[in-house]
DNA sequence: GATCGGTTTGCAATCGATTGCAATAGTAAA
DNA sequence: TTTACTATTGCAATCGATTGCAAACCGATC
């Protein structure tokens, strides 16, 4: 089409015979113009494809309308960032964020400088960050908070913070799993999951405390602490049955993944899911379904995640106080673990 | 730590005791400036914490060092946004346009308005495209190419456009995975795709030269057009062997999600893959290798189709002429189907 | 000491939109 | 016709960094 010299916000106010005061003010409905001109410049606008620029506006507005969203990855691992789950989070979060008239700049703990607040913020690249995954260590997050920067990070809400924390409750989700397994008739319960992480030690205070509610005493041999990879849960299953034979009949998973590779170990070993093993996983993710069996699992509502996390974000650009929140979860019962008895 | 006013570039030089102008070359080593200078300007911007406001930087030279990554979903499917290969090639674009100096904003088709010229450009959001995913129609891109946006597309690359297109060789694809299951013996191979995409328009073609090469008259009843969901998988093979029986013995997918869905289908109906059946998927993503059976399937390097794209992209900006290309694609051989006869 | 070539630095304009405040137009009342 | 307001509009400064061009500086040479 057109490709003339860029048109400016100038450009426009000339041809519609005001100032630009005027002009931009009308773009933007202001009541202080009389709405005939505001019809006349919006549509002018309209004609000539014009569309305000963004580095000039917020250079004078000091306001970007975008959110950076870092993926809080812990190592190198690779896998993590294929976790559909987080991925997930992210379309939620796009979506939400979008609602909102923000933008999402993606981002993950690799690429981003050390110095959030400087890199996103002080330079005016994003107005607040969206930290997804606590990660190991809050050293980052701490430090970004500390400086001021508007924040909200999905992990495990009872975490003490000055910043709001958005999850699952995840103390109750390690128990509902661990109870379904109890009620199926399971005995010696596997747990399988990253000590490291803050929700996982949350999941597992549920698992234990599911336990000595039906009076079992928990075993600390059947806590496996591995990476967040079916890659390591694979491996983790395989060396536990080689070693202790199958001296397990149900495992909680702290993520779909986990349980996918989990399945997979003794799928190979012909062990017979749920017969001998029942499994349950976290998450949801849409594989969790296709599996097969299926995979009963902890469903967390993302998209109330997301909004719950945007909205926090906002609060704390109008100064609002702002408070960790919990998010929905259920268990979705299916196949691979066995009907109450 | 601080939070004091904030520290532009004219108060980083009044400390340094030089103007702006020296300042500002001294930050970015510009030879000009004697060493010195700028390792005082240097060293003080870190003690202070100085970082350029981008949204200035970006204003005055017209460069936002910034690519809007474009997820062309078709419809408000929803699963095509869970789709984990999809999500690869954001993961790996991410890494391939940071190591390039650039950040990713993230949107999908259904966010940004339809004029991504005007959106994304003129507006100085963002220098280039990248889109993923050539969609049903060309339409929004063609119209934004048409507008000189610098822009590369993920999707079938021998479609001819004005700008390039990246992707693997989706024929050859087809031809590999069909001429696969033919060798592994089988003789009713059936095509699950979803033909308004040119990608999978050319693996069918690839599907049926591999059938003509080998004898085998191609059965139109035997290429289901459907989404590409696994969703749709399981219920479109589910349909067929109600009407039919199991009129097939091996299945061509067009993603592994698909194929999912299939031997979901297939197996809740005691078929033995691969004995009965067999399948091929396409993307190789992390799941493939954890179900059980494992799936076989055409890997696309998606890192290489990162690397490419964004290589591709960087051209235009230099004003070099630029080319659709190919990466590479291989047949991953795992358990869901037969070995060679 | 004046001149010259090269090295460093600073001046001032510029990118485009926004907004506080002043100015003008418009209307009704006096 | 003035006055008194109110409804509209415009002026000009501002956001912070960058850069073409001119100026200042330096040591060396004549």
């Amino acid at each position: 089409m057109k490709s003339d010299a860029k048109f400016t916000l100038a450009d426009l106010a000339h041809l519609a015979g005001v100032s630009t005061s005027t002009a931009s003010r009308a773009l933007k409905n202001n009541p202080l113009i009389k709405q005939a001109t505001r019809d006349k410049v919006q549509s002018l606008a309209r004609e000539h494809n014009y569309s305000v620029n963004a580095a000039a506006s917020r250079l004078r507005t000091q306001k970007t309308n975008v959110i950076a969203v870092i993926l809080n990855l812990i190592d190198d691992t690779e896998q993590s960032i294929s976790d559909p789950f987080l991925l997930k989070v992210v379309a939620e979060l796009n979506k939400a964020l979008n609602a909102a008239g923000y933008e999402l700049l993606l981002s993950n703990s690799f690429m981003a400088s050390d110095d959030w607040a400087n890199y996103f913020i002080t330079s005016q690249r994003a107005d607040g960050l969206i930290v997804v995954g606590q990660g190991k260590s809050n050293e980052k997050i701490d430090k970004a908070a500390d400086a001021g920067v508007p924040l909200v990070v999905w992990g495990e809400p009872t975490t003490p913070s000055t910043y709001p924390i958005i999850g699952g409750d995840n103390r109750k989700g390690g128990y509902l799993a661990t109870t379904h397994l109890i009620d199926g008739g399971c005995k010696r319960i596997m747990f399988l999951g990253d000590p490291g992480h803050a929700e996982m030690t949350e999941r597992h205070s549920g698992y234990e405390q599911a336990l000595r509610d039906h009076g079992i005493e928990p075993d600390p041999s059947l806590t496996l602490p591995i990476d967040i990879t079916s890659q390591a849960a694979y491996d983790c299953i395989n060396d536990t049955v080689r070693q202790h034979g199958l001296n397990f009949d149900g495992i909680v998973c702290t993520s779909d993944m986990l349980a996918l590779g989990a399945l997979k170990a003794l799928k190979e070993r012909y062990v017979n899911i749920p017969a001998d093993v029942s499994i349950v996983g976290y998450d949801d993710i849409t594989l969790a379904e296709l599996m097969h069996p299926s995979i009963t699992t902890i469903r967390q509502d993302t998209q109330q995640a997301a909004q719950k996390m945007v909205s926090q974000l906002l609060k704390q650009f109008e100064g609002e106080p702002t408070q960790s929140e919990t998010v929905d979860i259920s268990l979705r019962v299916r196949r691979s673990t066995r009907a109450e008895n």
